[in-house]
DNA sequence: CGGCTTTTTGTAACCGGTTACAAAAACTCT
DNA sequence: AGAGTTTTTGTAACCGGTTACAAAAAGCCG
């Protein structure tokens, strides 16, 4: 009976090279290879050069489960996104996947659509899935999710927001400075009379930011914001525009909207211009992001630019750094640049 | 000399749930854990139950790289896209995850800007990492890449494109059509002078196919489209806007131009209203995939909706049913739809 | 009710790497 | 040269699931 045989055989035929093979081609032990390939300061040079050439002769290459499995290690990270529709994403997870590249690892990336209950169920996956370190968004969030990274020990860390005290890890830049700043410009000019279209603060801690930083500047020079002039709206060009539509019919008298981001200023911007109002002549608008589309409007948007890529390049380097065990700064703080366009003026005299 | 039970004992202590715990608490095999777990039809309805109620209890987790390896699957999809900085692929990627989630899929996302080596150094990191099924966008590429998917038999799938022969599987629209149908609308407005901003067609067979349409339906009207009446450009705004320019100053006689995407579009009526010129009025502008953005233009941009979403759902349902062995249709036709709004319009009188 | 088929469950090998430990080799120093 | 130390290499266990095969249990039928 041929049976043992025709199955190992079967086995032997459908697999492909594996550090056993490579270890018979180059008169080593199994151990040996895997040391050249990975710790090669491990073995001697002439032993080194034997392995790789089998390697490369017999095109090995590792599987990733196995390594997995035996290193604990999946060389996966996991990132959350709140939508990758906006392409301030873009520059930021181009630059991160660039970085981790790189290192050897991948990323696993997931929207949730500013949904906390989606956020939590993505994690999960990305959990689920294997992973070794984890990207967010913001700061706040269901707590359950920190526990799970806290019950797993997981690396993460929290981005588009710096935190200057508290127990997580960031890589981001100040919204709320950056929400100040450009009140304060917008007073510099000249205007009193100011709206603002902002983001879900109930969801997005940024958005929430932000607008706090509006205030804070309105109120250290006494500029009252009602709350008739605030109008809080999802991040959208259609609704910014009636968000505008809205602004104007309550209170007619302001000359100038602060957005909460690129997004809502392109909106209120068209908005504005399919009224036939003149921007900046009679009404300023500014954004927050420093996205492409916001120059390239007529007039150009004056914005905060946050730089994204930036932000990325330095997530994925924190990660790293704490995945080799290596120091990585509890906080990286990312400058925002206040660039000043055409869409915003002094008021109307 | 306590050595190998010390070594055990921390062994033990670090290490979580598995099988065998579970098994050991249900009172059952390993065997009838997975199965259980995996394939329940196959285990009596009491003893699921135990193993379910065990696994629960314990809060079982299932080590993906441990599935992975025994399995030999990766339960990953690797999906290649030109870009993300495009909010085009935001709603198809959106809608792919959600449907691979729903199977147990996680997607890895690569974007390559448009640059075959890239894509093919993507593609090569994407297959070391460990993935079920790849998807592509367009058919263009380095053969060596659909060399390598061949070694390893990887299932895969092209979109974005529609291939009615050839021996790639794809879901995806027909952009010759698509082309085919914005001229032809272009010219029962009456058009004749028409110029064309067209997409990079070297690296990009899509634009490449959407210009062959305006081709083929201007030729079949014997309307003529001289060669300085098309530019070729990179997707974006600035490069839009340049392109229009240059357009203009030398063939200022055209009435209507044809862009080869909506972000084409968009830059070309920013640039048009910048100089003063009246759109539709004195220039007549279409883009192509359907945007947010280009409906929420002022005026709205007249394209070709590509319906993005459903292409998504049908690629990952595609990839799950080969990986599952079931039948799946070698082509699928996303439709594409002609959206006429406010930035199109008969030629000045 | 005994023999035969079908279904359910268990045992243990296996996936393909990594790495703890031991053995061997190379190096140091008196 | 030989004892002691350091470095290099090999052996084999291990990671945590899945699954082939065998054994046991259940179902079927004359």
């Amino acid at each position: 009976m041929p049976r043992p045989s025709a199955k190992a055989q079967a086995a032997k035929t459908a697999a492909s090279v594996g550090v056993r093979q490579v270890a018979r081609a180059a008169g080593v032990s199994t151990a040996t290879v895997s040391r050249a390939l990975n710790t090669p300061e491990r073995v001697t040079a002439p032993i080194r050069a034997r392995v790789l050439e089998a390697a490369r002769q017999l095109n090995y290459i590792p599987d990733p489960a196995a390594r997995a499995l035996s290193s604990q290690r999946s060389y996966r990270i996991g990132a959350l996104i709140p939508t990758i529709d906006n392409s301030i994403f873009a520059r930021f997870v181009e630059a991160l996947q660039k970085r981790l590249r790189g290192a050897g690892y991948g990323l696993l990336m997931s929207s949730y659509e500013f949904d906390p209950k989606l956020e939590l169920e993505e994690t999960k996956a990305l959990l689920e899935g294997g992973i070794d370190g984890l990207i967010l968004t913001g700061e706040r969030r269901d707590p359950a999710l920190y526990d799970m990274l806290a019950a797993r020990r997981l690396p993460y860390v929290l981005t588009s927001i710096y935190l200057p005290e508290g127990p997580h890890p960031c890589v981001g830049y100040d919204n709320r400075a950056g929400g100040a700043a450009v009140a304060r410009y917008l007073l510099d000019l000249g205007h009193r009379e100011i709206g603002m279209i902002q983001g879900p603060t109930a969801v997005n801690d940024r958005a929430l930011l932000r607008a706090q930083g509006v205030r804070d500047a309105l109120e250290a020079r006494g500029v009252p914001l009602p709350s008739q002039r605030v109008i809080e709206r999802p991040f959208s060009i259609t609704d910014s525009r009636a968000a505008l539509r809205h602004l104007l019919s309550g209170a007619p008298e302001i000359t100038a909207v602060v957005c909460g981001n690129d997004v809502l200023a392109i909106g209120a911007l068209l908005e504005a211009q399919s009224q036939g109002l003149d921007v900046p002549g009679r009404l300023s608008i500014v954004g927050f992001d420093g996205l492409e589309l916001a120059a390239q409007m007529s007039p150009p948007i004056t914005t905060i630019d946050v730089h994204t890529g930036l932000m990325g390049r330095n997530t994925g380097e924190y990660l790293l750094a704490r995945l080799n065990g290596e120091f990585a700064p509890q906080r990286t703080l990312i400058e925002a640049s206040l660039v000043v366009r055409g869409s915003s003026g002094p008021p109307p005299a």
